[in-house]
DNA sequence: GTTGACGTCTTACC
DNA sequence: ACGGGTAAGACGTCAAC
């Protein structure tokens, strides 16, 4: 039969020795189909150069009598075919040698540990991954597909009907067609009564769709809410749960930090009240991968921590301060959770209703969030190859990789191998290369700024220059880039890229190419969602330099990462001494930034220079104008001779602020000084003085004396990184969080640690000794804040206008003591 | 007891 | 273990005075 067919969860089974392919996915009209279908399973054997036939002939004769008997399973070399491949670029004659099972490849390759075969590849790509590379049939891409229907067939020991799918195919032949599709999600949140998994109860449970909202509960209300369903206890809730996820089929379940709460305290409950939590297509429960995250699979649904995506994808782009559900809705979507405090649920008394509200309300956050999100996700999916269930909690490493590794067919090219456990060991442990370069900046407030900066320098320098592990060549040639000279473990070198194009810098101009379109769909279209697509790609691009000096990378080359450095030094200053040369006073720059005074010329002549600057740049190294700008400010470091470097603060032509690195941007300062730096930033910039802005600070130190700050403003909040047991220091955060375990508040590795300082009696010098929690009575310590966050976040801006901030605070304090401390 | 050098730790910039 | 290096700056620790 044929019918259209999109492939969304990847899975395999073994059956009579073989493996085969179990794709979940739709038909056009909305069933659920599974396929199943098998390939070709091979390694390769890279052969020594200069081989005779003889030589060839005995080694392939020797290697198809390789027999193998392990763990109960008899297999064998099945087939072995000689090949022109290359590896790194370079042309090889590689061995194809075919397995039974997938599962037999590394045993296989250890018995290939032969004189004749110089190495052995394409054995540790996962089977899904082979697969998908073999038969070419992708994940969100409609296909064509021709079968014979299993029906109640005894094939593959009765598949069919163990799976609760509509039809399930035993694929022949597919063809990719264009289509749309439009995913089926279900939105899902858990209720608990303590963030312990496993310890509390699950209280309700919220699940969102299209025209479908429910909140199941055992915590039963007066009044009945016309969205929720009434159970009797916990183990009802579970049960019941399972049935409304299997009636609604989704192809996507959908939850927020799922991966590390929802579903596992799912499973721990299903587990300790003995019910069964049937989630999969195949009635088996969901499985938790251990690792440093847990992840947790459903078999045939699509299982989605979006917070996960969120986290590689957009974070490092967003503004929101941590990655709470709230702040993140905020952010995307301009909503945010129900005002609702949860208490201990023997607090709640009869304010059930309010607790429906807020689950169910959560569950449309998600679902909202998966919506804006899906255009990414699909995009990022298609680019890089993987099921969505991968794709969606890879870290950036990962999406390269394998973007790299399902588009090496295309240039005939055998996959390099992951590194071994010791060949991480070595490259973590050979030392780092030297980075980019920052111009140190004179302090002071600058009237009209340009700024350049190089467009995706590290990338377009890969690319320009040919650089990667397989085009570096040994030693030094004519037809070759050469880099600058660069320091790697202690010599002094330079490298040399071949100038025959490899496939990786070729790859990467594929992704460049990428961001450049999502780029422009940005500058046409300016939202939310274009901006992250656009900075998604961003990411992926930029991240492949990253990648080659990663050392869990196959791909990983050391001297390529210190030639590309060396790259991004030498464009930099060699720019920066160009824009001197045309009569420009540079005042700074970072990495691939330079900004400079107009010094009198116009826009038109500064457009000119760069047109200039670009005609002079090699390859696709290219240099924008990131903006004009009315005023700009430089302090200088808290020592205080020196400019600060990544710390500035810049006002456009149309008054919106750029301000980088001040406090004001850091979440590890108290609201108020960041709110007051914020503020007279702003002021100085817009009135070209810090008249005004003094004022603002008198104020508010005024104000902190007479104790009227709000504690809130006074709160600062810290990241826990590692396990309160394996610090050395114990810092303010750290004192914290202990006092937060002391008192049952649950603080986990990641959480953000919030205090105050408060006033203490005796002789308490450190700090650590005045940290009190929000909830904690307390009166703040005014010298404290005075101190050590307010005049440290104002006195290096004041000293740029020759003003000591603590002299005039301190004269103040003398005539006004007496009011100020009765 | 104070001081300063140094190490630890977190966060931001690109 | 799950992109990189550069840099600021707070706080704790410890030895020297």
């Amino acid at each position: 039969m044929k019918l259209k067919f999109i492939p969304i969860d990847y899975d395999y089974f073994d059956f009579q020795g073989r493996n085969y392919a179990k794709l979940v996915g739709r038909d056009d009209k909305g069933k659920r189909v599974c396929v199943i279908d098998s390939c070709d399973v091979y390694l390769w054997a890279i052969l020594k150069k200069g081989l005779n036939q003889k030589v060839v002939d005995k080694l392939i004769s020797k290697i198809q009598k390789i027999k193998l008997n392990l763990k109960g399973r008899k297999t064998k070399v099945e087939k072995v075919e000689l090949h022109d491949k290359n590896f790194l670029g370079k042309k090889v004659k590689a061995l194809k040698v075919f397995a039974t099972n997938y599962k037999d490849l590394h045993d296989i390759a250890s018995k290939l540990d032969l004189k004749e075969i110089e190495k052995r590849r394409g054995y540790d790509l996962g089977y899904t991954t082979h697969y998908i590379i073999e038969k070419k049939i992708n994940p969100l891409q409609w296909y064509e597909i021709e079968g014979d229907m299993l029906n109640n067939s005894q094939e593959f020991g009765g598949i069919d009907m163990a799976l609760d799918v509509d039809l399930c195919i035993k694929l022949k032949s597919s063809k990719k067609v264009e289509g749309n599709f439009k995913p089926k999600i279900l939105a899902y949140d858990i209720e608990t009564d303590s963030l312990k998994i496993g310890e509390g109860e699950i209280l309700m449970v919220s699940l969102v769709g299209e025209n479908f909202k429910k909140v199941i509960t055992w915590k039963k209300s007066k009044n009945k809410p016309q969205y929720t369903e009434f159970v009797e206890d916990e183990a009802e809730l579970l049960k019941k749960f399972c049935e409304q996820v299997k009636k609604f089929s989704p192809d996507f379940l959908v939850g927020y930090f799922s991966d590390g709460f929802d579903l596992p305290y799912l499973k721990a409950r299903a587990e300790k009240l003995k019910v069964k939590l049937e989630l999969g297509i195949d009635g088996s429960q969901p499985k938790f991968s251990r690792g440093t995250l847990l992840t947790g699979k459903i078999n045939g649904i699509v299982h989605i921590d979006i917070l996960r995506f969120i986290r590689t994808a957009y974070a490092q782009y967003m503004k929101s301060e941590t990655l709470s559900l709230n702040e993140v809705a905020k952010e995307f979507l301009g909503d945010t959770k129900k005002d609702f405090k949860i208490e201990h649920s023997s607090d709640i008394g009869e304010n059930w209703e309010d607790y429906y509200k807020y689950n169910l309300h959560d569950s449309v956050l998600v679902v909202k969030l998966f919506e804006k999100f899906w255009p990414d996700l699909l995009e990022f999916t298609k680019v890089v190859q993987e099921p969505i269930f991968d794709v969606s909690r890879y870290g950036l490493s990962k999406q390269v990789e394998s973007y790299i590794i399902h588009n090496l067919k295309r240039f005939n090219e055998i996959p390099e191998k992951r590194p071994t456990y010791d060949e991480i060991s070595e490259r973590r442990h050979s030392g780092g290369v030297e980075g980019a370069f920052v111009f140190e900046p004179k302090p002071g407030l600058y009237e009209k700024i340009a700024m350049f900066d190089f467009t995706s320098m590290h990338t377009s320098i890969i690319i320009t220059h040919n650089i990667s592990k397989g085009t570096l060549l040994e030693k030094k040639s004519k037809n070759s880039f050469a880099s600058p000279e660069v320091e790697l473990k202690g010599k002094k070198q330079k490298f040399y890229f071949s100038k025959e194009k490899g496939f990786f810098p070729e790859l990467l101009n594929e992704i460049f190419e990428m961001r450049k379109k999502f780029k422009a769909e940005f500058k046409k279209n300016p939202n939310p969602i274009t901006k992250a697509r656009s900075n998604a790609f961003k990411v992926l691009s930029a991240s492949v330099h990253g990648y080659i000096g990663f050392f869990g990378a196959r791909y990983y080359s050391i001297e390529s990462s210190a030639s590309i450095l060396a790259f991004v030094r030498k464009f930099n200053i060699e720019t920066i001494e160009k824009i001197k040369k045309a009569g420009y006073e540079v005042i700074y720059g970072d990495t691939d930034s330079i900004a400079f005074l107009m010094n009198g010329k116009s826009e038109k002549e500064i457009k000119e220079l760069l047109d200039k600057l670009n005609s002079e740049l090699p390859g696709i190294m290219h240099l924008e104008l990131e903006d004009f700008f009315k005023r700009g400010l430089w302090v200088t470091t808290r020592a205080g001779i020196t400019g600060a470097k990544k710390k500035y603060a810049l006002l456009d032509k149309e008054n919106n602020l750029k301000i980088r690195g001040f406090e004001t941007v850091r979440r590890d300062w108290c609201k108020l000084s960041r709110k007051l730096q914020n503020k007279i930033i702003k002021q100085i910039l817009e009135d070209g003085n810090e008249k005004k802005a003094l004022e603002d600070v008198k104020k508010i130190i005024k104000k902190l004396k007479e104790r009227k700050i709000e504690k809130e403003d006074l709160i600062i909040k810290t990241q826990l990184k590692k396990p309160i047991s394996e610090y050395i220091a114990q810092g303010p955060h750290v004192i914290a969080a202990k006092k937060m375990q002391e008192q049952e508040i649950p603080v986990s590795q990641g959480g953000l640690i919030e205090y105050y300082i408060a006033e203490t009696s005796g002789k308490k010098k450190l700090v650590r000794e005045k940290v009190k929690l929000p909830h904690e009575k307390g009166e703040y310590n005014i010298e404290y804040y005075l101190e050590h966050q307010i005049l440290p976040a104002v006195e290096n801006i004041f000293q740029v206008f020759g003003i000591n901030i603590k002299e005039v605070i301190d004269g103040k304090k003398q005539e006004n003591l007496g009011k100020w401390f009765k």
